[in-house]
DNA sequence: GTATGTCGAACGAACGTTCGTTCTAATTCA
DNA sequence: TGAATTAGAACGAACGTTCGTTCGACATAC
């Protein structure tokens, strides 16, 4: 199905099926769907509360049915299983911050540039879905099989994408270093990650301080001198 | 109960009371102790390995059961519940890893040795107990109650220990840099703490040369510049 | 216009399984 | 013998999932 993911549209497999064109399937083409993709959204959304509150396996189908105001059975006309739930939160999430990454990419050429704006797309992502990213963050290992190897594709091209800019920041300021990529990578990735654990919005800097300064140890760490500040207002849109 | 860990002894409540001297515990006073606690360390131990396999809400007292070569029912004769097992393996590792710590800081003054200390004190922790401190890191919130209080001290300890490091770094070095202490210290935690996701001693670089490239970012990346490098051998032990 | 048929959506109830924990009786060891 | 410790059966509770049914909106037939 068709499921709409911040800007960008995405495939994503759910209980429905369009073998048929969907052509006559309603009266009002779009109402029926509508409606579909509400309900589907408003569970989604309860299941990503509750597991980020509670954790995967603790958080039961009634607790998720109950959040959503949906009765237990009415959950399976969605999702085949518990765990199909789980693969379609992560999903959503990894490709939302896939794509919004890419794209904003297309505006910028240097890569230490990259890099800033790498992290700030992760921490805004990170505020404005605490609970999805906890989700992400914390229940990698929940899913199994087929489900678990597709979120781990995208998880690597997401780490392909970030390890890019981190070898071209290297190559381009630092090319002698003796520092493993890898490594640097890895270490950028939990600073990112481990932000469920500590980082409220409401109490703490806010997130362009946090995203700031996390790029800027960042790069200060790898490069060993302070990087090039952020250009005053980027070139004409 | 004595415990011990590594090489320092730490309280750990275990099922067991000593309301009574525990003189005339035992026909043989060393024996059975010993025989006690060497059964409850491979409880733990089977534990351990299990809930660092499928995780705290999966691992099934019957696994740790089978793992550990005991009845179920003898489990229960070591602890009082399977959260109270947990919260015994969190609590022995959080201390030995605070311990440890504490015991080697005494042996340097200058702060930016002791943070490169502290990062190989907690990498080669990790290395040596990777099960145990991989459900130290991902199951921080499956305790609750006095329980998860605890280890939630324990872990405030080894926070201000580390901050505290950190601060001083900032104090010697940079006293006038903008950068938050608070998010500084949460992002090297990020970055040990996520290690349990990706690193594997066996196929990537050598502890301590992993140990030595998160340091020397981490203190680079606060400092803006290469900090001092290792002096050459430590003094005479 | 009304009755009939169809189909997806949603429901409460129940299924079989597994969980943490407890009970009881047998076994072990000094 | 007697105290400590075991294994295995059994418990109630909670789990994910399925079942048979009902509901309501729309299409068709008369």
């Amino acid at each position: 199905m068709n499921t709409t993911i911040g800007t960008e549209m995405v495939q994503i497999e759910s209980k429905r099926t369009f073998d048929q064109p969907p052509a006559a399937a309603q009266t009002a083409p779009n109402e029926g769907r509508g409606d579909f993709d509400a309900r589907l959204n408003r569970i989604l959304n309860a299941a990503t509360a509750v597991i980020a509150r509670v954790g995967y396996e603790k958080a039961s189908m009634r607790m998720v049915a109950k959040e959503a105001g949906v009765s237990l059975a009415g959950i399976y006309h969605y999702f085949d299983s518990k765990e199909k739930m789980l693969f379609l939160i992560q999903f959503r999430s990894f490709n939302a911050l896939l794509n919004g990454l890419r794209e904003k990419l297309h505006h910028v050429a240097d890569p230490v540039e990259q890099l800033r704006l790498m992290v700030r797309s992760h921490t805004n992502y990170f505020v404005a879905n605490m609970a999805a990213l906890k989700v992400c963050s914390h229940e990698l290992d929940s899913l199994s099989g087929d489900a678990y190897a597709e979120t781990l594709a995208i998880r690597r091209q997401y780490y392909d994408l970030t390890r890019g800019i981190i070898d071209r920041v290297f190559e381009k300021y630092a090319p002698n270093s003796p520092a493993d990529r890898h490594v640097a990578t890895m270490c950028l990735f939990g600073a990112l990650n481990w932000l469920y654990r500590w980082y409220d919005p409401k109490r703490g800097r806010s997130p362009n301080v946090l995203a700031n300064q996390i790029a800027t140890q960042f790069l200060q760490g790898i490069l060993g001198v302070s990087p090039p500040e952020e250009p005053s207002p980027p070139p004409p849109a």
